[in-house]
DNA sequence: TCGCGATTTAGAATTATTCTAAATCCACTT
DNA sequence: AAGTGGATTTAGAATAATTCTAAATCGCGA
């Protein structure tokens, strides 16, 4: 089939592209294009914005990371690939990923009552994190 | 209780206030800013975009509609304000609102699991409406 | 009528993201 | 070893959505 090193799907995994997966996965919380950027210039100090961009899609694309959108804040981005299901907290913004395999269900449920053939379910809980929750006023940290 | 016209909450329900609320309640469809603002135009002439914001903040801070996000679009607003669910459209962009009482339910296990105070639950279906299902390959409008 | 807080307005500013066009890179040919 | 072509990167401009700013305007109560 292919040469068996660089291209297979639609296109090469560069070390550009390596570099922004690397720093999405190696990252605790999920990372902004912005603050990939930055840590990504760490790793190749000529890369460029465009560049985490057109990284972020292709790398999305190809299934290595997903993208998580809420309200109109900033894109994040997610080395969790598998589906699963976000917590984000409004005093601080935490995101927090979950998994619940009920959701699954519900999306059956959810097709069989809008009449849409699905294809993927998101499930957001809005609330308070745990820290924020203790510290009735904490300090909101917006980001 | 107050004077019985003009405020309650917290400020008025203006000519503005109540033109845009009016256009999102006539309309069918979840209307993104820009058309709110172009219909509420034949309806108040020198309304301006920022009044139609500034409207939609505040329609939504009272209760008196609801905003909707979803990837990287434009928000679109909602004259149903109870809690519901989404489904959207991958092929048209198509969004329907439903209900099902499971997502709430599903509330509860979502904030057990992540130990989360739960405010509010979102649920989006993605997938292809009926009118793109049937046609395979049907003229994806983007919206 | 005056004064005042709330609201509106026009346009500038900001933020996130995408686009453009020119350079670069690389594998493959010659 | 030079040449080609496609994919990718780059810098910066462009676009789109939304928010901000500062100056008018409105409407009510003193």
């Amino acid at each position: 089939m292919d040469s068996g090193k660089e291209k297979e799907g639609g296109g090469a995994l560069t070390p550009q592209r390596q570099a922004v997966l690397r720093v999405v996965r190696e990252s605790e919380e999920h990372l902004t294009a912005a603050e990939i950027f930055t840590r990504a210039q760490k790793l190749l100090p000529k890369i460029s914005y465009a560049t985490v961009y057109n990284s972020l899609r292709y790398l999305k694309e190809t299934g290595l990371l997903g993208e998580i959108t809420f309200g109109n804040a900033a894109s994040r981005y997610d080395r969790e690939t598998a589906r699963h299901d976000h917590a984000i907290c409004t005093a601080c913004g935490k995101l927090l990923d979950f998994d619940l395999a009920e959701t699954v269900s519900l999306m059956k449920a959810a097709a069989r009552r809008s009449r849409f053939k699905p294809e993927s379910i998101h499930l957001t809980l809005v609330g308070l994190c745990p820290d924020c929750s203790d510290k009735p006023d904490g300090k909101r940290r917006k980001r």
